[in-house]
DNA sequence: CAGTTTATGTCAGCCTTGTTGACTTTCCAA
DNA sequence: TTGGAAAGTCAACAAGGCTGACATAAACTG
């Protein structure tokens, strides 16, 4: 029932993409190996917002602030549709953070020039400093992360998580490393 | 104060661990890079959780009952203790999971042997079917993802996260990896 | 044995962040 | 001019975090 049938099991269909060399061990598509690139994602996102978790709680924001700020401070001037894409949230519930950053003075929303539906977003010099604040937290651990393991390694983490992505989560990604 | 400035900044501390040779780029550590990985873990997280949480929807269950099964699967007969630390919540948010798993047959919890203080946790049959489905769905796209990149790249995949993990995670994950 | 600590459970209340549904206003475009 | 897209708002709700207070049983300690 567990084990080595599982593991057996889940190698049985038609094997693709870059894993096709036909001497391969595939023991890395083993559900064992898999069990453990489950529980280091969830592990590791822990560590990953921890930092920036803390600093938000002494601000009295949370995640979705955050969320919010980073990826307005990609792509500045971005409306609010094209966020919820990205966020993948709803309006209301976007909104409802959105309009918070706006009062505390973080954001500011500008009526569409040529579509005056639309509201154009962007960070204040206020929000500026705290994306950096946010951000640089952030980097410092995957800085050092990234030092310990490595090139060869940040180069396999990068396709593995490409790969883990929805498809259409994945164009957005794509979209933003244009862009950067 | 953005790009070039930025990227030179973070590579101005002194250099340990795996990147250590003397002659190395180091381009993978540049501000845009660690970017790309963050936001890279963001929307592949999603991805990550996206399945389980399609089928835990239908049963209106969430990702906290999720994660309370998945741990009681991996270390049986664990105590509530073990598994607060683990899932690092207070343990009236893992009680309150705890309560309507037991309460709905797919969890049992039993008065400790040796320490009668103690409940040891197990999955019923039932929570055993419930564990497979929510793996499997969560393996599946782990496997595809895996067999597009590759066995190198899921070793790298494996050592970046292992690193952005707190100290304390990376023992717990550790500890689950030798008893798997 | 008395007192303390540990493990667990529970009640009450709060917050953030997600959801749905209904509705309005604005305004572009056919 | 009318349809529909974009944006915003209000209400209500749920999941799942949190704190604080308290109860109980068992184990440990002096």
């Amino acid at each position: 029932m567990r084990g080595a049938d599982m593991a057996d099991s889940s190698l049985g269909g038609p094997i693709g993409g870059a894993a096709r060399s036909s001497g391969e061990t595939l023991l890395f598509l083993t559900d064992d190996q898999l069990r453990r690139g489950i529980e280091a994602m969830f592990f590791a996102y822990r560590g990953f917002t921890a930092d920036p978790d803390r600093i938000l709680a002494e601000k009295s924001y949370g995640r979705a602030h955050h969320r919010a700020i980073h990826f307005i401070h990609r792509t500045p001037g971005t409306t609010v549709n094209n966020l919820l894409d990205i966020l993948g949230v709803t309006k209301q519930s976007l909104n409802r953070v959105l309009r918070t950053l706006i009062e505390d003075g973080l954001v500011e929303s500008k009526v569409g020039v040529k579509d005056r539906r639309e509201r154009h977003l962007n960070l204040t010099e206020e929000g500026q400093e705290l994306e950096k604040v946010l951000g640089e937290a952030q980097r410092k651990r995957m800085r050092a992360a990234y030092r310990e393991a490595g090139p060869d390694a940040v180069a396999g983490f990068q396709q593995v998580l490409q790969q883990i992505m929805d498809p259409k989560m994945r164009t957005h990604f794509d979209q933003l490393k244009e862009g950067g």
